[in-house]
RNA sequence: GUCCCCAUCGUCUAGCGGUCAGGACAUCACCCUUUCAAGGUGAAGACACGGGUUCGAUCCCCGUUGGGGACGCCA
């Protein structure tokens, strides 16, 4: 039999990290068993999904390659199909009409919480007469659960899991208005689509053991369910907004890569050994479900960020030059095509300096900034009166180099240091600040190879002239 | 209140009766060095507790504690 996963989301905003990872192994499950992924809108609440919503999902699941094999099957379409399999389950027995209004219920469930008593649904229209049905009250129809026993759910991850037939109520299949819960729909949509495999969120175990006696009513096969631990905050509570980045598209808008989320997601919970930098081929065939750890996760940003950096260093420059133009241009920075090759040439200089796209768009910025520079507060203060006599004295030298290269560079920078009598720090450091604006930056020679001779010098040119309008306006 | 799940360094984890309890992130030190990174070397750091079972428990069983989840005509 071949395999079949899904993911199931319910359309309520983004794509959560959470669900991003249940995706994920729903993916790698079905891959590694070159068995299909579906996807299932679960849009059977209509007042809460919109278009909006749904088209955040798509976009998440697009950035990080986890689209369906098929188009994704919307649950609301199927409505007429669910109320034909409860028409099954009255006419069969297995499942009855209630005529208990929602405030009855929940005058039920209050008194129960409040004399300390399960709050369990007590089955009073189970074995009542129909006749017995109040007027104009239409009703909700249960599923006539087992009274005795226990269901057993052979889960995947957990193992084998016992829940009590006396823990579970007649849950409803059929709302009053004749919809679908989603209890029902699950089983259903799972069933009509052909689903071997339940893979989902800790959340949903008991659930499980629902859904496993609406299977068992309709006579059809149970899938394998298994149900991966949650995603926890720092701090092991429940991940929530007040953590940051709950959805997807943050982690993409703090700059980080879809392979690098990826990988993280995947050690989140599941591992190989000592491995850690997992590509994408190599997960397929390594996962399964066996491997996944029982214990929640808290979510380590630090440890993001490093896998980030590890993803970026194997990205061609090419790729990263285009990558971080958005953020460039939110600093104001539009390129030219001079401007985009300067920056190619740059990264393999800026690389091991950024973890993310946000700091290897910060750190890019120095070589595509417009002149003059402006200086920060720490590369003005190394460039005081001496420093600049210093670097006036390096200007001839520079200027008599005849290959612009680091070799060449270097050569002249040290041949000038030592004319000078200073340690070639106390020349860098200055040419640096002139150069970049800042006190930290990539090699000064690679900096100054990359900008090239005009560029360089007149950067230099800059800092030079200010400082002589300077000293004449205070002489 | 009832039921279910979980428990190894700060964090993610390896371990599947006998290990100096391994790796990674983070932290600290040193090296490299024109700055900042990166890189290299090293340090510190864990089996929640109590009972069993066993010649021997991180590992198997029970309990305690702690954490999480579920108990809707939400999904």
């Amino acid at each position: 039999m071949s395999v079949v996963t899904r993911f199931a989301p319910s359309p309520t905003g983004y794509l959560h990290i959470g669900g991003a990872r249940t995706a994920l192994f729903n993916w790698l499950y079905a891959r590694h068993h070159r068995g299909r992924y579906l996807l299932r809108i679960e849009d059977t609440d209509r007042a809460r999904s919109t278009e909006a919503a749904i088209a955040a999902i798509f976009d998440g699941l697009s950035w990080l390659g986890l689209l369906g094999d098929e188009p994704a099957v919307f649950q609301s379409s199927a409505q007429a199909r669910h109320a034909e399999v409860v028409e099954q389950m009255l006419a069969a027995g297995h499942a009855y009409r209630c005529y208990s209004t929602p405030d009855e219920l929940a005058a039920m469930r209050a008194e129960a919480i409040a004399a300390k008593r399960t709050r369990l649904y007590d089955g009073r229209w189970r074995e009542r007469d129909p006749a017995e049905a109040p007027a104009g009250v239409a009703p909700a129809i249960r599923l006539k659960a087992p009274l005795a026993g226990e269901t057993v759910i052979a889960d995947l991850v957990q193992g084998e899991v016992k829940i009590a037939n006396s823990q579970l109520d007649d849950m409803v299949l059929l709302r009053a208005d004749g919809t679908p819960t989603y209890m029902l729909s699950v089983v259903v949509d799972d069933h009509d689509m052909g689903v071997t495999h339940v893979i989902r969120g800790d959340d949903h175990l008991v659930n499980a053991a629902r859904q496993t006696q609406i299977y068992q009513a309709l006579g059809w096969t149970v899938p394998a369910f298994a149900h991966i631990p949650l995603i926890h905050g720092p701090d092991g509570a429940k991940l929530s907004k007040r953590h940051g980045a709950l959805g997807v598209d943050a982690y993409r808008t703090m700059g980080f890569l879809p392979e690098a989320l990826v990988n993280y997601l995947l050690r989140l919970g599941w591992s190989h050994g000592d491995d850690e930098v997992i590509s994408r081929a190599q997960a397929v065939e390594w996962f399964d479900l066996a491997a996944v750890g029982k214990g929640a996760a808290r979510f380590d940003l630090a440890r993001l960020t490093h896998l980030n950096a590890q993803y970026l260093r194997q990205r061609p420059a090419a790729e990263l030059a285009l990558l971080i133009e958005p953020w460039l241009a939110a600093q104001g920075i539009t390129l030219d095509a001079a401007g985009r090759a300067r920056l190619v040439q740059a990264m393999p200089g800026l690389k091991p300096r950024a973890a993310t796209l946000v700091e290897l768009a910060e750190g890019a910025s120095l070589y595509v900034a417009a002149r003059p520079l402006t200086l920060s507060a720490k590369a003005s203060a190394l460039l005081d009166g001496a420093a600049r006599a210093r670097l006036a004295a390096l200007v001839p030298a520079l200027q008599a180099v005849t290959e612009w290269t680091e070799a060449e560079l270097e050569a002249c920078m040290r041949h000038e240091a030592e004319r000078q009598g200073v340690k070639l720090g106390q020349l860098a450091q200055p040419l640096r600040a002139a150069l970049t604006g800042r006190d930290a930056s990539p090699g000064i020679f690679e900096v100054m190879a990359v900008l090239g001779p005009e560029e360089s010098l007149g950067r230099l040119q800059d800092v030079l002239s200010q400082a002589n309008a300077a000293a004449q306006q205070s002489g």
